[in-house]
DNA sequence: TTGAAAGCGCTAACAG
DNA sequence: CTGTTAGCGCTTTCAA
């Protein structure tokens, strides 16, 4: 069934060494036998077998991609970024889709498999801390997107400043009762944009109240869903006060924002006359929705991420890196900051951090 | 570096075979041997090497999915359901997103390389004839989803049907000048879609017109996508006859729409009052745009194509299966017709974003 | 029930 | 420049 080297030497009467060497475009051989044995194996149509090349060479040319349900659109739009580069590269890509934590170890574990996969790019989520010496003692190589750790390669967005931007914007626009619909603490993503609300309130003398931040729990997804944003914005509409004392708010998410749009709209809520909105990602639908919203570079931060991996197994021992984008504001209608003159307040400039 | 079944064998006091024998759960271990090589293995943190398994076994575990821009949220959920199968029945998943024609070939010359994969799921294009022959001389199993070829197990939705309960709608509803936006007929599903939109103003004595079919022509890539839509639509407004004659859209998938109905606004065109448009696919974000749409049960297809591919694993000779999911109209808001509206939101406007 | 040994198909080091 | 040989780590006979 399998043509294997050992048929093609036989029949170029050449050794398996030659033969390999060949293939494998190796500097010394003759010319001749090289033409000789490339056009046996397109004769007898040989494809080598992946695995014993594996086995033999000890390199898998595939990266697994363990992320939260890759069904946001966000993740998407990055791994479209990798698989662009991976392509370029030879590579392939092992998609692990997570649902809740405890698959993302059984991922890990997965990955972590004597030469399964060459690295790891892990997204997101914060990294479990007793998986950190495991990778270190095999010098599996890992990636980390859009979330971050000191002992690996980090590629992210400054969510705390862009979350002052979104938020500083609404200021500048006069809006004073601001409330945000943030998703799960557990992801520092979240964690970080909330931080960057809260400073750019103080910086605004805004007192901030932890009753204007509504997070739905909508079981053990994360809250970057639509879902969730439709609910956290029902919340906050029910809620005592209500469009009372709020005028705006800043929605950790895109998607999120969406299905924020969504409840208001059965509520008879008008955006931006009666509540402005400012989200996050600028994912590709966020201009269909007309979003305000902070520009992460995705496309480019997947592309970087399989160039940092690719770099890491060439040099295993060099420091951890950490890229940082700086994300930017996109005023569309959500905000009701109409005049667009002013398309942008920051550059995506990018920051490279060596520790 | 790597602990092996020699390090355990050693460690055991056993031989390698029973070592293999225990590992994977034979029959012929005495209950002891057993519990005192798996205790072993637990303590020096044995991980099988996956291609060492994989040369010795023949067995990869590993399928390919070869998609069609996997941005496409059509392809996502399908995907995930994909994805669920697969972490239940243990195989890994590579994407291989295609951006051009070529490129499939590769990649499924990439899937045919020796014991790569297990098997290839093969989405929306046209499978290259000249690669028939060459997967079944490597007995390699290959599932077509939203395609079809006698050769192989295919899922797909009867798009003509589809297409034709759709169009339908449009002219109960009283429309009589019915546009289509469809994508490259180069895939089966716009080629069958256009044959039901024809079939259905057949029905109702309407004559078909060439002209009324819109297919923006951007590039390489299939056309179903949000710009071909946007720009479709853009053509469709600004033809001769434009508004006159056309109250209705029959458009071939939901992202298109979602461009559309981009484009509409932009014209200060309003649906449904002005035109009225039913899609296609019902991608999660149909909602969030009210769009009457065909559903196709994505997440079922995917768990189905994976049952397939893993049955065929089990029996290569079994004659080639086709499964055919009937899409079902699900009416929304942006074909007009409101009273029959199976969701409960309001029958309020659309978010207010015009300036 | 178990150990030994023969591959799986390839790479790479080592002689020639 | 080329043939031979020894693994890579595992599964699977085949005897014992």
């Amino acid at each position: 069934m399998g043509v294997t080297i050992y048929d093609l030497a036989r029949e170029a009467g050449v050794g398996i060494g030659t033969v390999s060497r060949c293939l494998n475009n190796h500097p010394n051989v003759s010319a001749q036998t090289r033409t000789k044995v490339l056009s046996v194996a397109k004769l007898l149509n040989y494809q080598p077998h992946a695995h014993a090349q594996r086995l033999a060479s000890k390199k898998s040319n595939t990266i697994s991609t363990i992320i939260p349900f890759f069904t946001n659109y966000f993740f998407v739009e990055i791994l479209q970024g990798v698989q662009d580069r991976a392509l370029e590269l030879g590579y392939d890509l092992i998609l692990y889709g997570v649902n809740n934590p405890a698959q993302a170890e059984y991922y890990l574990r997965r990955s972590l498999q004597g030469g399964h996969v060459d690295g790891v790019m892990y997204f997101s989520m914060k990294f479990p801390e007793n998986y950190i010496t495991k990778f270190e003692e095999i010098g599996l190589p890992v990636v980390l997107v859009d979330t971050f750790h000191e002992k690996f390669d980090s590629i992210r967005v400054k969510n705390k400043e862009g979350a002052m931007l979104a938020t500083r914007h609404l200021l500048q626009l006069g809006h004073r009762g601001i409330a945000m619909i943030n998703a799960s603490l557990d992801t520092l993503p979240a964690k970080d944009r909330l931080e960057g609300f809260r400073a750019a309130l103080e910086e605004f003398d805004v007192p901030f109240s932890a009753e204007r931040v509504f997070t739905a729990t909508n079981g053990k997804q994360d809250g970057f869903n639509r879902e969730a944003g439709y609910h956290s914005m029902k919340n906050l509409l029910q809620a005592s006060g209500g469009l009372q004392s709020i005028s705006a708010i800043f929605i950790a998410s895109d998607v999120q924002a969406i299905g924020a749009l969504d409840a208001a709209r059965e509520m008879g809520v008008r955006v931006p006359d009666d509540i402005a909105i400012v989200s996050f990602d600028d994912i590709e639908l966020a201009e269909h929705s007309q979003l305000t919203t902070m520009r992460q570079p995705m496309h480019e931060m997947g592309t970087l991420a399989l160039d940092k991996l690719f770099a890491r197994t060439k040099d295993p021992k060099a420091q951890p890196t950490l890229t940082e984008f700086m994300p930017e504001l996109i005023i569309r209608q959500t905000c009701g900051a109409n005049d667009a003159s002013t398309h942008s307040f920051s550059s995506s400039t990018r920051i490279e951090l060596e520790e």
